[in-house]
DNA sequence: GTTGCAATAT
DNA sequence: TATATTGCAA
């Protein structure tokens, strides 16, 4: 379900023609049913409990979560008390997201998992799904303005594949995005942290929909974040 | 070693 | 344009 997709840089040798592929992304399943490309109900169809649970499930066995009165369909709201003994990596793969192949290249067909990237080859590049982008944001808002770093990140997202690399890449992106949100006047929908609810995953029904910076191609990433000479520099 | 950030590359 | 990489300072 929560597939980010990887694309696969083509084996140019010599030149490295960038580009030349770089339009051919596409999404295939719910992220581009779901994405905000102006659709309101962006996060009324999108994640719910299916989309959460590859995250919350492992983390919140059921018999924990009948301790905490959550349920499955709760899977969107986390206990307050959710700490890092139920973070830890787990072996649970199947229950845990995974980077899809990229496949359908132009170019040379070959295709290669995330996870298996480490023949040698070039690290696929990632793509940030909506419903990718939406955990990495629900974790960043769980964690914290102070705890979001891209370790804790990667290690709540637990998405197979996804490298402190990439989520500090992204994370870099995010923080411009807020900082210019919050500077520009742009009035974003996006609580840094609600002071007095407990640190947990909001739920998603309550979630603010991210339309106003939604663009209509089906991603919607952090807007343009290009550094708007004043006002974000810090 | 990790993090944040700007600049740069692909 | 989106993401990765690098370099540097904390």
């Amino acid at each position: 379900m929560l597939s980010p997709r990887v694309v696969r840089p083509q084996a140019h040798h010599g030149s490295a023609s960038a580009g030349s592929s770089s339009s051919r992304r596409h999404m295939v399943d719910a992220d581009a049913a779901n994405a905000c490309g102006g659709v309101p109900e962006w996060e009324v169809g999108l994640p719910s409990a299916a989309e959460l649970t590859p995250l919350s499930q492992p983390l919140v066995p059921p018999a924990l979560a009948a301790a905490f009165g959550i349920g499955p369909a709760d899977a969107g709201a986390l206990p307050s008390s959710l700490d890092a003994r139920f973070l830890h990596d787990s072996p649970t793969s199947h229950l845990s997201s995974r980077f899809d192949d990229y496949d359908e290249e132009e170019g040379e067909g070959e295709t290669e998992d995330a996870a298996t990237e480490g023949r040698g080859e070039k690290k696929a590049r990632m793509v940030w799904t909506p419903s990718l982008h939406h955990r990495f944001v629900e974790a960043v808002e769980h964690l914290g303005e102070k705890g979001a770093v891209p370790k804790a990140i990667v290690r709540l997202m637990n998405v197979d594949g996804l490298t402190r690399e990439n989520v500090a890449s992204h994370l870099q992106k995010y923080r411009l995005y807020l900082r210019r949100s919050r500077h520009g006047g742009v009035t974003i929908t996006q609580p840094p942290q609600a002071p007095p609810p407990p640190p947990c995953f909001p739920r998603l029904a309550a979630q603010a929909p991210p339309q106003d910076t939604a663009n209509r191609n089906g991603y919607c990433p952090f807007v343009s974040y290009t550094t708007s000479s004043d006002a974000i520099k810090q």
